[in-house]
RNA sequence: GAGCCGGUAGCUCAGCCGGUAGAGCAGCGGCCUUUUAAGCCGUUGGUCCUGGGUUCGACCCCCAGCCGGCUCACCA
């Protein structure tokens, strides 16, 4: 063993430390990044039933032999005899007994710190004590990690530091088995959910993130820059205008699972990034899409979670089909019985009053229409009561610049919005495809951006004369995965399923 | 953007009424041939978030700022 190094209880002086062993180890031959030891097993796949293992002196001679690689998480000296603790990929552990007997791997111990890579060779037995244990006959340095891990290896404090541990996943991942568990997870959801679109024929497309319009949604951009075409660009805030061009195209059943970017604020549920898929359907409604929902929501949660009735930050949530169906003026008024849902002019008068009430100065101001009042009451007073998936149904035509108009209701357009634990899902339309009313919306889109509106589309020529070729009768419909993935994982906030959230720069 | 809470050793935290900083864990040295978050002996380690101010004296009180969390607002 080296000699105590006077500097060696903070971190760089461990780090000085553990750069110094690596240095000696190569000094005398050997390698502190091998890359020569060949696994043979998982630690998850090592047998570790106690009742079919041996004790220590009655392992048999021609005992199987395995050999497995993890991260030294615990090591228990004990004079002669010592016990080491290696994790592998899925968070299983395996115990490692390492006695003088063997000279070459209990030289070995010397070599190694908490963290490091160890591989190690040997057969299974039952300890003293009745655990499982592999009695190590080799034992190998396979990677000497520089940089202590903080806190909780095995028995240690957890870090609760939640900025390092996003901002430094690779720790939190070491230090925290459970967190891989959640992307995992997220990993099925994804897989789970290409394959329900892809049994069902629809065609999985990739279409581009660096636009020369910004346009589908209502957000604010990141724009870049082009070099060669001396042109700002900008990242795309949602697929569905490239979407619609293929089902103009003729690819009647599309999908896309991507990365969008809104240059919007961060909380909880907001990051820059994230990932939504869209799909659109030829020939069919947006009543077509609320079965397909359901039928998604339930088989996902059956498949990530094991059973369609999941539980979220110890809200029960049953997603087993159907769901219910409220339209907004009925989920108003039974939040609201005193709101006169059916007297545009009563209505926007007593929205005014309300925000006059609440400060909003802002928007008390603006002329309050009816959808945007009706819309308003919906956010402010129900959408988070609506702890069951529910479909909301009957949108305002006024909030809904990309839906058809309902035939036998102008007011209200063909479309819903499915809420669950009071946060909004999904949102789904039967599409306009009637080019006049399109060009008339983007105009009045940056008729609005002119007026000040900062989250509002362009103009977007080439989607019109893609519509002018005539779009099929169409519904489409976007779903934000990683809420979902908050949802069936159980995780309070967005920053838990995005393994690299955006944080403030490091200090 | 507003309010509340927080920032002390590598990690988790304590630190009273203002008197120049502590524990457990980990680290380092030593002992131990079956440990189980091992134990025992010894030991290193601090920009108390930053910058001002009050004070004989500030981790503590005041002001400003930075960072984080939560709530609200904003945002499909």
């Amino acid at each position: 063993m080296s000699k105590a190094p006077e500097e060696s209880s903070d971190l760089d002086g461990q780090i000085a430390f553990r750069t110094r062993k690596a240095e000696e180890i190569r000094e005398r031959g050997g390698n502190p990044y091998a890359n020569d030891f060949r696994v043979t097993h998982a630690i998850a796949d090592v047998p570790r039933d106690v009742a079919n293992l041996p004790n220590e002196p009655e392992i048999a001679t021609d005992a199987p032999h395995y050999s497995v690689a993890g991260r030294l998480l615990q090591c228990n000296e004990k004079g002669k005899v010592a016990f080491l603790f290696l994790r592998g990929d899925r968070g299983e552990m395996i115990q490692l007994f390492v006695k003088i007997d063997y000279p070459a791997a209990f030289a070995t111990l010397k070599d190694l710190q908490l963290g490091d890579i160890v591989g190690a060779r040997g057969p299974m037995f039952k300890t003293r004590i009745g655990k499982a244990a592999m009695r190590t006959e080799e034992l190998r340095l396979l990677t000497k990690a520089i940089r202590p891990l903080p806190g909780k290896l095995l028995g240690g404090q957890d870090v609760k530091d939640v900025e390092s541990r996003y901002r430094q996943r690779y720790v939190d991942l070491i230090s925290h088995p459970e967190v891989a568990d959640v992307f995992r997870k997220r990993a099925r959801l994804v897989s789970e959910t290409r394959r329900f679109f892809d049994e069902r024929g629809y065609v999985e497309v990739e279409t581009r993130m660096l636009l020369q319009t910004n346009g589908g949604a209502a957000a604010r951009p990141f724009t870049t820059h082009h070099n060669a075409l001396d042109m700002d660009l900008f990242l795309r805030i949602a697929t569905e205008l490239d979407l619609k061009r293929l089902i103009v195209g003729g690819i009647d059943r599309v999908y896309e699972i991507g990365r969008i970017f809104r240059n919007e604020g961060m909380d909880r549920f907001h990051n820059p990034e994230f990932t939504s898929i869209e799909f659109y359907q030829a020939y069919a409604t947006y009543e077509d899409l609320m079965v397909l929902t359901e039928q998604l929501f339930e088989r996902l949660a059956t498949v990530v979670c094991g059973s369609s009735e999941v539980v979220y930050q110890g809200q029960p949530v049953s997603l087993s089909a159907p769901f219910r169906r409220v339209t907004m003026r009925d989920a108003v008024r039974a939040a609201l019985p005193d709101a006169p849902v059916d007297d545009p002019a009563g209505l926007c008068r007593h929205v005014t009053e309300k925000l006059h009430e609440t400060l909003h100065a802002d928007h008390a101001g603006t002329a309050m229409d009816y959808g945007h009042a009706l819309t308003h009451l919906f956010e402010a007073h129900v959408e988070s009561t609506l702890i069951q998936p529910t479909f909301i149904i009957e949108y305002p035509i006024e909030v809904s610049p990309l839906s058809r108009r309902n035939d036998r209701d102008p007011r209200f357009a063909d479309r819903f919005e499915l809420f669950i634990v009071g946060r909004e899902f999904a949102n789904a339309f039967s599409e306009l495809n009637d080019p006049v009313d399109q060009r008339a919306r983007f105009r009045s889109q940056v008729e609005a951006k002119a007026g000040g509106a900062d989250e509002t589309m362009d103009h977007d020529e080439d989607f019109c004369r893609a519509l002018e070729h005539g779009m099929p009768p169409t519904a489409g419909e976007g779903i934000g995965i990683d809420r979902l993935a908050m949802l069936l994982t159980d995780q309070p906030s967005i920053r838990d399923v995005i393994l690299f959230p955006q944080l403030r720069p490091e200090v």
